[in-house]
DNA sequence: CCCCGATATGACAGCGCTGTCTTATTTTAA
DNA sequence: TTAAAATAAGACAGCGCTGTCATATCGGGG
């Protein structure tokens, strides 16, 4: 079996079948009015049969739309990213649009970032935590003119689009829901601070406590970095200290994860013992035993959303002033992880 | 702060500066020879002055390479795809290509594959499992001449890059560790068929087995999606028959997890009433409590691999006959989820 | 001293489209 | 009925590069 190389038709090999000009091929394809039916369906006809689709390099080229969409990434693994990724990926292909992937490690790989910029032109980029809140990678896009969207950023900036959950009233309820249990002391283990929401989730679980006249403790307050292995080393300190807390709010689900394993590790019964919340609804966190119960972030719906801001029809005011913003509802996820002291 | 809008430097821009002709810029940026070092400086100082960068899409049209790659998946989640996604955009960024994704969904998703071929013209595409066993995919691959290389594949395909592990000894391999612990009723749950590593996988169980005399009972070969659910759904028939099997090979870990999730639910504790051992070393392996002895699979090195032999500077006979072709090592990994019985 | 290959550079066309402008043919409003 | 507006289609240039071919210079070997 041979398989011969089928080169692509061009445009002009479907205007010449059809018999009408390049322009016309190009406005059926491009959608534009002024196109009678009878031509649309011949070169609709002819395309068909010549099995041809518009180069993107070359609309690229000579028009104003490239079709590529960026998705710039800080680190391309864990659920989150999965998640918005897969998400992008199908409104990408629903919307006739390519999706590149570039790698922004470190805050501000600007050389990285300007070559990116620089040789493609993008449509569209959509930001994931953590680089939507790089100053660098926000102030290149502007710079470039790129219309650009937010996934779950910490600081606004007006001229892009930005999709997020309120981290802030999600700890805060998560943290009262503790209290609801009966719990009063709550451990947290904070985010990676280069996320803007691990501040936020903190600020909730401090006024949450305040709020409910329970003294805040440094003590129960430990650094994280959102790995599952800092969920660990997190939890080894904790158990380390005096009184062992009756609750551990990890600020995100791999950590709470992280938690759970050491407890299992020095047989401390979860929940009985010792209750864990988690954040993000991670896919963690119903492969776990007992399943953790945790803030659910629609993450893919805000992705979808980002996108559709982005892109959609309405072209918004990316291009100028205002762009859209929305926020989107949070969940307490209720599973296994939480005793309720009050029973 | 008001954003000026950088318009790019063009090449010809850099050629006036430099006082070259815009040919010159062009074999400074392509490497190519002939170029004296005097003028190859002056012209990498106007670029930098200039912040120029090559156009990608001007560059595709006009040459021969257009400086994207293609990964096509099936589904762009779990924590395979995460690493050959993390791994080929590394491999990418360092060799200064771009990735565009894109998912075929179901096997032969031909309208998009066609479509996108035909739009874009990539120098390689990556094929991850299952779709890089789909054979409609690789003929049309084939028919647009598009260098190919696939991981993890079942069927061979000499004129495509091919990088692997040998499953069915791994399988084997592990079947036999078992077996070694001293487990004689040892069950299977197998992947989803559409993954041709599945069928390998199965085999190496089954020959494992027959291998040391044990037979084969179909009532311990439950099928299985290669997902959580699956994995929990298979447990749960492996644990209504009559005599429960005292470990329990999953084809993946996912399904892994699943079974234990399933085991601690009904208070039977891993790992000295059952052992369960997985496949591929999955991120989840190590998240959940007791971890999981599974396979491990260097899929990111494979999947660099693959890059490597796909554009490398060999340059290979990737666009003729012959295809580079790897097997990597698969390693076992001991650790919490198989009780000796012989202890 | 001349011819040859290696080295160095540029002119020019054209990749496959889209933007702009022009021309022609309706339709609508006044 | 007639000007104005909407509709329909094409000619043409050019997006920003690279391939091809032509040209020019240089250092040897014969």
């Amino acid at each position: 079996m041979s398989f011969v190389k089928t080169k692509n038709a061009t445009m002009s090999d479907v205007a010449k079948l059809a018999g009408v000009s390049m322009k016309t091929v190009s406005r059926v394809f491009n959608n534009e009015k002024y196109v009678s039916q009878d031509k649309k369906d011949k070169i609709l006809e002819a395309a068909a049969e010549l099995n041809f689709k518009p180069s993107l390099q070359a609309r690229g080229l000579a028009g104003h739309k490239s079709y590529i969409v960026g998705l710039f990434v800080d680190e391309p693994s864990g659920d989150y990213i999965s998640k918005v990724l897969r998400s992008t990926l199908r409104a990408c292909g629903e919307a006739g649009y390519h999706l590149v992937v570039e790698v922004l490690k470190e805050r501000g790989d600007e050389a990285k970032l300007r070559r990116v910029l620089n040789s493609i032109r993008f449509d569209g980029v959509v930001l994931s935590p953590p680089i939507c809140d790089d100053l660098v990678v926000l102030n290149a896009l502007r710079a470039s003119g790129v219309p650009t969207a937010r996934i779950g950023p910490g600081l606004d900036a007006p001229d892009m689009v930005q999709v997020q959950i309120d981290d802030y009233r999600a700890a805060y309820e998560m943290t009262e829901y503790l209290i609801g249990k009966g719990h009063k002391r709550i451990a947290f283990i904070k985010g990676d601070p280069n996320h803007a929401c691990s501040m936020e989730r903190e600020r909730g679980y401090v006024r949450a406590l305040q709020g409910h006249g329970i003294p805040v403790s440094y003590d129960l307050m430990v650094p994280g970095m959102f790995s599952f292995a800092s969920g660990r080393a997190a939890a080894e300190t904790l158990f380390a200290g005096a009184v062992r807390p009756t609750a551990i709010f990890a600020a995100n689900d791999e950590m709470a994860a992280g938690v759970l394993a050491v407890a299992r590790e020095r047989g401390i019964q979860v929940p009985s013992e010792l209750s864990i919340v988690g954040f993000d609804d991670d896919a963690v966190a119903t492969v776990v035993s007992p399943a953790l119960t945790t803030v659910r972030q629609p993450v893919e719906e805000m992705a979808a959303a980002a996108f559709e801001m982005l892109m959609g029809d309405e072209a918004d005011g990316v291009e100028d002033g205002q762009a859209g913003r929305r926020t989107h509802a949070y969940e307490i996820r209720v599973r296994e992880s939480v005793a309720d002291l009050k029973g």
